[in-house]
RNA sequence: GGGAGCAUAGCUCAGCUGGGAGAGCAUUUGCCUUACAAGCAAAGGGUCACAGGUUCGAGCCCUGUUGUUCCCACCA
């Protein structure tokens, strides 16, 4: 043992750490070294929110990736990992108005310039935090390339594609049903949306017929959008309403008069077979309103309230004022129920119908209630003028790259989850009404009305007019994201890192973010750079707490990996979310996880120490004078390295981290280890030799092995190994198997006689006998 | 309504192409044995959800059933 060889008795990540991390970062070793001859292995990381801080889902993320990325860098691939963080446009810019309110600001008082500042002072700080955890975690990025979504470049490239997909009419703005956040404020894509069971009725209201004075039933989930009925529809197969064709309904509490109209969207075997139909605000409404060519009748303002003579004078004045599309729809002044909230509508009208009479029966149901993803706020749909992306062009090449195994899913089930979401994609709504964000490339000419979308910012209209005014709304954040594969190595400027680097080779993230993220990201790479943006996607499950929870901030379970970190250290926390989980399976996060791993760090480095002890220089292993125990040994580790190589190819970090930890505790530290004392301790020089050349050989290669999982311990204690002093693990070689030290038939024969052993033991303790001290 | 996952030891979960039922934690017993008590040596504990089927052989493949979780879906 070199005599300053100082290895305490217990493994002190918090020691070494940080330095270590230092020390790696300096070398300027996490930058890929950059060989045209070598195809390199490249991920992107998925970039985190910067609205705080990293949580166990990101530490995982982070572990597999990493893990990954060493084990390619060692496998000697030019390695790439590029970082970033994303701007996360409704999530920061809702945080940061939560801040604002705190200290009695708000984003009209400061005005959109004003505003955007606090939102950028709000980055740097949580930005800065969010890759100091990541280094806190061991994560070997090559950070000379992070960048930022909202960064000069990726600005450069979201503007760039919007620009040419608006010239090829992939992207437009009209007046659609959107899905209306009445908190945020903002229109949300189909894919924020999420449905939640909420308690709720069906209250069936009686409409009176114009032409016979019957009173025509009808069951609603929603009255108080009755106010913006333009229509009552049957089937026109209804035997028991054949005589109602052609006729009319008098719309209760303003009693206007609406058709009723024939429309298969009327289901003979639902309720009465009546619907009430109400185009401003129901997606089936809304298509069954263009099949008839009914009007448009909106009747909430966009936070949430009935609209009003205001409401309905501003938009009267927009129309007349030309700004407006030609199906822009008409705005209802509602009466005693506008500036209500929808919900006081809701009481207000039903009990007014039931003060009618026309309020047959309440019925109560439970169904799914579309909420916004980021504050849960049940959303309207409503009509608004957004911007949108044509889905259907490129979702088709999209769908058949994955097909053709372009893309490769691992495990390949998600695939499927992909295709469903690919084959009935709408579009996707774009524009969002906040500040924070990529704004949208579009002027509007006071003038002529005309819509410049632009690369440059223009200052004329071809008109000859210079009054312009670019459109207020930014993009919705998975826009940036969706290019992060391409716009990060710089394009659309012709990059050396892009025509190297893209596509990359494989994209790790959890499954929860494939339709926000993982599709845009395949359909937007096709269609901007010809080729798929990787070629496989690791998708892992969720860390949920130790109960299966899902770890949030309201119920208070969420764990911050950097507590652990200082606890345990971050190879612990690391080993513990990867060791035995599945492929794209949940798992749980649990402090004995941790202390197992712990507990495992441990043994490596006091195995370390016994083996670094007994070392006295480098011994070669050369073949001579190797007992059973040798061959056993070494066959298993040869065995360990196929496997773990194979796991690592084939995403089964959950097996390699398995039997890493097996091979090296279950069999090096309980078996070989102990019988390796006897050869030590003899008189037999060679043997001696044999013992030391073995443990040095197999103790060299599982640190690489484990390297991936644990760098920092590893690290550490590589570099003391006699031969490979002062070496860094994190660029050893990966371990090849050692062929010519392969000997199953004697292995097997090994086995045998542990289990003599162990058998003879246990007879032992049946008989109660000690055994004779040596 | 459609789709997917899961059901294995008290708890949390692994189990690759079908042939040994496993790990961590917990429990019991004996050990401070000169790498490690964050440890060592042992032990107990499972008709691998249920019912059929394929096979010389099934936790693993097929069919069905039950339970459970998740995703998607405009059901008024």
């Amino acid at each position: 043992m070199p005599e300053e060889f100082t290895m305490e008795k217990t493994y002190n990540p918090q020691a070494i750490e940080g330095e270590t991390y230092k020390k790696w970062e300096e070398s300027g070793a996490f930058a890929p070294k950059i060989d045209k001859s070598k195809k390199p292995f490249t991920i992107v990381m998925p970039p985190p929110n910067v609205t705080g801080q990293l949580h166990m889902g990101h530490a995982m993320d982070a572990t597999l990736q990493d893990s990954l990325i060493r084990y390619h860098r060692m496998k000697g691939d030019p390695t790439l990992w590029l970082p970033g963080t994303d701007h996360a446009s409704i999530a920061t810019e809702v945080k940061v108005v939560e801040k604002l309110r705190a200290e009695g600001l708000t984003k009209e008082k400061l005005g959109r310039e004003g505003f955007l500042e606090h939102a950028w002072a709000w980055k740097r700080e949580y930005g800065g935090r969010i890759t100091r955890q990541l280094r806190r975690m061991g994560a070997s990025c090559d950070w000379s390339r992070e960048r930022f979504t909202m960064d000069e470049g990726c600005s450069k490239a979201v503007r760039e594609v919007f620009v040419r997909l608006y010239e090829k009419g992939l992207i437009y703005r009209g007046y659609r049903l959107v899905n209306w956040c009445t908190h945020d404020k903002t229109a949300i894509s189909d894919a924020e949306v999420e449905y939640v069971e909420k308690d709720g009725n069906f209250w069936h209201i009686l409409y009176p017929v114009k032409e016979t004075g019957e009173k025509l039933e009808l069951a609603t989930t929603r009255p108080e959008t009755m106010l913006g009925d333009t229509a009552v529809a049957i089937n026109p197969a209804d035997p028991r309403y054949a005589h109602l064709h052609g006729c009319h309904v008098i719309l209760p509490l303003i009693n206007k008069e609406i058709p009723i109209v024939c429309d298969e969207h009327a289901d003979m075997e639902k309720g009465t077979g009546v619907v009430k139909i109400t185009p401003a605000h129901d997606p089936n409404d809304f298509e069954v309103g263009q099949r008839h060519n009914l009007p448009i009748v909106r009747v909430f303002t966009y936070d949430g309230h009935m609209t009003g003579e205001k409401d309905k004078a501003e938009a009267d004045a927009i129309f007349a004022a030309g700004k407006a599309a030609v199906n822009e729809p008409e705005v209802l002044d509602c009466g005693k129920y506008a500036g209500m909230t929808t919900d006081e509508a809701r009481k207000a009208i039903v009990a007014d119908l039931e003060a009618l009479g026309l309020l047959k029966s309440i019925e109560p149901l439970k169904h799914e209630v579309g909420t916004c993803y980021r504050c849960h706020t049940v959303i309207e749909p409503m009509m608004s003028l957004q911007w949108f992306v044509k889905m259907e062009p490129l979702a088709k090449p999209a769908l058949e790259a994955v097909k053709e195994g372009k893309t490769k899913f691992l495990p390949d089930r998600f695939a499927k989850i992909y295709y469903n979401w690919m084959e009935n994609t709408k579009d996707w709504c774009i524009s969002r009404q906040l500040w924070w964000g990529h704004r949208i490339p579009a002027w509007y000419c006071e003038d002529c009305g005309k819509t410049i979308v632009s690369r440059e910012n223009p200052t004329e209209c071809s008109c000859g007019c210079k009054k312009l005014t670019q459109d207020e709304d930014v993009l919705d954040t998975w826009f940036s994201s969706a290019l992060w594969p391409f716009s990060t190595l710089g394009w659309p400027d012709d990059t050396e890192d892009l025509k190297y680097f893209y596509p990359t080779t494989t994209l790790v993230t959890g499954y929860d973010i494939i339709f926000f993220w993982v599709a845009r990201m395949i359909f937007s790479g096709i269609e901007n750079m010809g080729e798929v943006p990787f070629e496989n996607v690791v998708i892992h499950g969720l860390v949920r707490d130790a109960l299966g929870r899902k770890m949030s901030k309201s119920l208070g379970n969420g764990v911050d990996p950097l507590e652990i970190i200082d606890q345990y250290g971050a190879d612990a926390l690391r080993f513990s979310l990867v060791m035995g989980i599945s492929p794209g399976n949940d798992t749980r996060y649990s402090t004995e996880k941790v202390e197992m791993a712990r507990n495992f760090a441990n043994k490596v480095w006091n195995a370390s120490r016994f083996v670094l002890m007994n070392l006295d220089g480098k011994e070669k292993l050369d073949g001579k004078d190797l007992t059973l125990p040798d061959r056993w040994i070494l066959s298993k580790y040869n065995e360990a390295v196929r496997q773990i190589s194979k796991n690592f190819e084939e995403a089964e970090y959950g097996l390699a981290a398995q039997k890493i930890y097996d091979f090296t505790w279950s069999e090096f530290c309980d078996w070989y280890i102990e019988l390796a004392k006897g050869g030590l301790l003899g008189d037999d020089p060679q043997r001696k030799a044999a013992v030391r050349a073995v443990l040095q050989t197999v103790l060299s290669g599982l640190l690489r092995l484990l390297h991936p999982f644990m760098p920092f311990l590893t690290e550490e204690v590589y570099k003391n190994l006699p031969g490979e002093a002062d070496a860094s693990c994190m660029l050893a070689d990966w371990p090849k198997e050692l062929t010519a030290y392969d000997f199953p038939a004697e292995a097997a024969r090994m086995e045998g006689i542990m289990d003599m052993i162990r058998a003879i033991r246990n007879l032992r303790a049946d008989m109660k006998v000690q055994p004779r001290p040596a």
